[in-house]
DNA sequence: CAAGCACTTTACGTTAACGTAAAGCTCGTC
DNA sequence: GACGAGCTTTACGTTAACGTAAAGTGCTTG
């Protein structure tokens, strides 16, 4: 599977839109403040599928933004699993059959749902956390009044 | 939210109290839809502290507020050290010095940055679903109409 | 040409958050 | 008094999501 040697002088023109730019794994990890071993594990997980020149890993424009879907999702308690769910299926439905479509939907729909509880429970807890604010700044206002 | 059943039949005499309820592991269980072993779990990590009849446990109103805060928290994808940080600082207040309480005000704030988070997250994520959502009908429209 | 990076693969290790099985008490009931 | 339901402890097992170490490849720079 190894590419044949690789055009030669392609690169050294700096006129190239951001669109087309590609990045090594080591300039994504910076980028997104995870390390190499994460990406790698998530191309392994079926998330990402980076080229390749030669044995290294080409990423561009289109894996940058799986990579940082996929961390929104992380960060939002999803797991790979489910992220994965959402990601391949939408590759897939060009030329998806009506029944995997409808599948999408569903999933979706069900991200969804998820993603409104979360909304209620993060309005719950600011209120919450309002609250011990509230209180231990009174706890520390009165100890600066005694003494 | 858990909302507590309408008064049924009893015309005015009949207080429930729910403040001096208590339960037992199990009724808690089915209550938050856990098992056993997770409540145990959580005492065991300092999250929860039952009183004890005997052997076994007895949870009073408070600990089912704790339990319901920690799943809450759990959702929103705090670490369950990360939830028992601010539970247990919570408790300690009334009697706590001031650099307890500082620390509590900033472990707060940094919850509260996280929420801030999330929030973005849930608004982009929701619009990158509501976009697949709508290629997915698209397409499932135009499989139907050929054919 | 040696040294130093940045990358690679392989593979075992680790942590959080439970699951699951075994073995035993206690209480009401048939 | 045997039984099942529900509780208990102890302890080993499991899964996800990486961490970490070892050993090798390829470029370029002093």
């Amino acid at each position: 599977m190894t590419q044949p040697t690789a055009p030669a002088n392609e690169a050294s023109q700096e006129e190239l839109p951001r669109q087309h730019r590609h990045y090594t794994i080591g300039e994504l990890a910076r980028m997104f403040e995870v390390t190499p071993r994460t990406i790698r594990f998530y191309e392994q997980e079926g998330l990402l599928a980076p080229r390749r020149e030669g044995q290294k890993r080409i990423y561009r424009e289109k894996d940058r933004v799986r990579l940082k879907l996929t961390l929104r999702g992380k960060r939002l308690g999803f797991s790979l699993a489910e992220i994965r769910e959402v990601v391949m299926m939408y590759d897939a439905m060009p030329d998806g059959n009506a029944r995997q479509l409808l599948r999408l939907l569903e999933i979706l729909a069900d991200k969804r749902a998820n993603l409104e509880r979360q909304l209620e429970d993060i309005r719950l807890m600011r209120m919450e956390l309002d609250d011990v604010d509230h209180r231990a700044r009174e706890v520390l206002r009165s100890l600066g009044q005694e003494d």
